[in-house]
DNA sequence: GTAGTAAGTGAGTAATTACTTACAAATTTA
DNA sequence: TAAATTTGTAAGTAATTACTCACTTACTAC
């Protein structure tokens, strides 16, 4: 991994994330890299292997940063870990997961993949909870997560910590 | 309003909310309408002009569909309804509503306006069934729609209506 | 130190982009 | 019915698009 190429990298996820990828144009891209445009196609074929090898260091992060909540053995933990997310996203990672939502209405592709671990370990904690129906209970903290997620990315609202208590006390935890 | 007219928007709101604003030419269209792309411009001005004619007659439908529900006395009401809307969402309103949260991540012009007059409703609901935040469980029942949305919009998880019972436990309805 | 490979550039390409313009047909108004 | 306006088209436009190619520069191995 060259210094242009983690450079292309890094200013292809910002503009993406930013502007969306359709109208982001490869020759912006790589003006924002300070790369001759040619370089972008060297490295990564296509302008689809760009987006190909940002979501992939992506998911790498994501999962890493996954893998402490899921390995708690308290389900009430789990759970609660897995509600926080949104509000502990790091301003590092703010750009790639705007645009992983951003990529949700226009490809399938990527999406499936991000939510499938945390979907599980839910289902499997409220299963240990004894909640009359785990799959749909976790299905319920999915689109709670993504709703924090548009909340978070974009509108920012006053009272964060507020919601954030109100939800918690939903699911008997602080 | 021309019968060419209307094809227009019809073609246009079906192939910004498949495959993204950006990502859609003024020629896609006019050929998906049958008609020369010329006349896009003449009714419309420009591609923007295009797109705000089909937000601002969506924006008449949205409120048209909130107005029964916002109405109700009972406050309790006034919430299951509200929670309600994704799931009663109809099919020939699902391409607009796919625009619009598409579209939350490139533009934040037309986010606000949709959901201010539910966002409105919930704190009066909130207020008078004595919760002790009712701004921040507006806020949450609105990321809760927001998260429905995108699954309804996207997902279609096997067992819906599980999903919509359990949050309809969380606030005592039904 | 020279051969081979990888990194990087700049000037191309054909196709597509949003938009214009000159003109014809249809419709409305007088 | 004649004039005026609106609706519609076809063939343009310059700019931008993703991508290629011929080439130079930098590094690595023997």
């Amino acid at each position: 991994m060259t210094d242009k190429q983690e450079k292309i990298l890094q200013s292809a996820l910002t503009l993406f994330a930013e502007y969306g990828y359709a109208a982001t144009s490869t020759s912006k891209v790589a003006k924002a890299a300070g790369v001759s445009e040619g370089l972008i196609f060297r490295h990564f074929e296509n302008k689809e292997g760009l987006l190909k090898a940002i979501m992939e260091h992506g998911r790498e992060v994501a999962y890493r940063e996954y893998a402490s909540v899921l390995a708690k053995s308290d389900p009430r933990a789990v759970v609660q870990g897995i509600l926080e997310l949104p509000f502990r996203m790091s301003a590092e990672h703010y750009h790639f997961w705007k645009l992983i939502y951003a990529l949700k209405w226009q490809t399938e592709t990527y999406d499936h993949s991000f939510a499938a671990p945390l979907r599980h370990a839910l289902t499997d904690a409220f299963t240990k909870l004894d909640y009359a129906n785990p799959a749909a209970e976790a299905e319920v903290v999915i689109t709670l997560i993504d709703g924090l997620a548009v909340s978070v990315l974009l509108r920012r609202p006053d009272d964060l910590d507020a919601v954030r208590q109100s939800i918690l006390t939903k699911y008997e935890i602080s």
